[in-house]
DNA sequence: CGGGGTGATAAGCGATCGCTTATGAGCTGT
DNA sequence: ACAGCTCATAAGCGATCGCTTATCACCCCG
């Protein structure tokens, strides 16, 4: 499996036409077809066939067309990549818990690049588990969320970050909220309502997963949202209860209309931590922000209310996946 | 530049020492450091070199890892995703921009995963001026967002998918509201204002984009959010004002506390589109869904209030950018 | 039935890959 | 200074890649 072999093959999807891809690639017909036959003998799936109107792909093909473009993108990738690297600022890649990188990862990293400098920031979503290893495989410099230890983080050296209180919050209308004025509510005792989580929860490694289990609370009960935003709106809405570090819901302008629930055993005090490669081995990128974290610029960033950035400076989330 | 190089590579820097990767390759010393000149070679960048306690990249190489790693990644995966083509359910492949995305796609796909059949729907966000490309090259089987049309879309059809109006709402408390109780505001009047904006309103091609473009609303008025969500709850802790879909925020359950403002030429009458390739290219998975969308159980699920799934069923999002 | 298009196959050829063993070159540390 | 580790380089060798031209097999359409 050649990527040459594959730029044929993904061309050929494209165009529908070994010929034409052919043209395009400015080689002989043949040329062509004897990569699709290599493929197609290693792969053992025809891959691509005739069909009236067109070369129409198998589902073996199908699913090999997306990762075939991709693999060709990257290769074209890596040379451009690489000639920018020269003089081009110096590259932070942040990887966070998906809670963290809607809550106080932004702010300190607008904080960290107004700061002067000349580093390029980058931040990446990634769960608790795959961090160690994306730190160990370099393809991030810092990690930022649950504190990285044992067997798999080897190497690695973590610092506390930001001290926040996991609370449980919910609507003023809701039940829980009238009938308990001032009383204590038990932990056990909230496995019956429906959790309004957003995506860490499904991440074993996360506090919020591990309060879900120590509840007990059945998965038909737990509902999952795409962000921290939406699964407060819904509680807002009436919908549930919903785990959340206490400063974000109470510090926030007023807007919100979320209360903690007086539970029993909570506020949990929890740390986020920043992690990156111990010693000589760290980015000194890395270093630059382990240094910064600790200014007070730092921890008033993190500790402002959440804000929007200037369309200039948005960069859409990516999600990062460990590939083995 | 060869897979075998790539994978050679990115051991090394993995590990930090070329007689490791070599170890664990089960190949000579020399066959890496041999691979290693290669690239070197070709890629005119040293890419990893000699430091203190083990090979450390420079910032070539640093790009280089991510990149590697990711193509010798998708080499594997090549293979075992054909393999299992083989009597695995078929696959659709939905993109759609952030905000379809947030917004009524995962109750469409909801509903349409549960209406039986053997499809396996996944869900990756995109820029409507991607989609088109992502269409063509075989990457997304349909494309939820803007109606694809003009030079860019040759061969792709597109039918409407919702209608919706878009408002602009804020908090009962912004002076807005007060001041106007049912008086009528003109567009231009918004031009001062902060607007609160999801990831979409980046995008030049999307409504909310052409929108505060034609109010004329300075950059620095503009608070781009990661999530839907996350820019309406700006919006009511008093930020500032955002455009929303209607049904969005107002069918909330009762929990938003949003309210539309009464301006001249608002509001919006708008259409979501389904895009896909035209006639027989279209895949059969991408028909069926098709056909599911103009069945009454589809319209009612994408007007329903958002709501979050089972953490058995969550997919983190996947954001989808074009290679070429 | 016989063009004119398609894609697959065969034979051949130079360049490169991927690996080996042997050796040089550079740094570290008792 | 020397051994002992590291990585880089050289020479060599078989397999494969990537391409060519020539030819065959298929299918639609007049």
């Amino acid at each position: 499996m050649t990527l040459t072999q594959l730029e044929a093959f993904v061309l050929v999807a494209r165009l529908g036409s070994v010929t034409a891809a052919a043209r395009t690639l400015g080689v002989s017909e043949p040329a062509v077809s004897g990569a699709l036959a290599a493929l197609r003998q290693q792969l053992g799936d025809a891959l691509i066939e005739r069909g009236s109107g067109g070369m129409v792909l198998t589902p073996g093909g199908q699913r090999l067309v997306g990762i075939a473009s991709q693999m060709v993108a990257l290769g074209v990738e890596a040379e451009s990549a690489i000639r920018q690297a020269q003089g081009a600022p110096e590259r932070l890649r942040v990887v966070a818990t998906s809670t963290v990188a809607e809550s106080v990862a932004p702010a300190l990293l607008a904080a960290f690049a107004g700061r002067g400098g000349n580093i390029e920031a980058s931040l990446s979503v990634a769960s608790g588990v795959e961090m160690a290893a994306l730190l160990q495989d370099r393809l991030a410099d810092v990690a930022l969320g649950p504190r990285l230890s044992g067997e798999t983080a080897a190497g690695l050296e973590s610092v506390p970050l930001f001290r926040y209180r996991l609370v449980v919050v919910a609507a003023p209308s809701h039940p829980l909220v009238r009938l308990n004025g001032s009383a204590g509510l038990t932990l056990r005792s909230l496995a019956g309502h429906t959790w309004l989580v957003d995506a860490e929860a499904t991440d074993p490694a996360s506090p919020v997963r591990r309060l879900l289990d120590h509840v007990g609370v059945p998965e038909s009960h737990i509902s999952v949202f795409p962000s921290l935003a939406a699964a407060w709106s819904a509680a807002e809405a009436g919908q549930g209860i919903a785990p959340a570090p206490a400063h974000l819901v109470t510090l926030d302008g007023g807007g919100h209309s979320l209360v903690p629930l007086p539970v029993e055993g909570l506020p949990l005090e929890l740390l986020w931590y920043a992690t990156s490669l111990s010693g000589e081995r760290r980015t000194p990128a890395a270093g630059a922000l382990h240094r910064f974290m600790a200014t007070p610029d730092a921890t008033h960033a993190m500790h402002a209310p959440l804000r929007g950035v200037p369309p200039s400076r948005f960069r859409p989330p990516v999600y990062v996946t460990i590939w083995r």
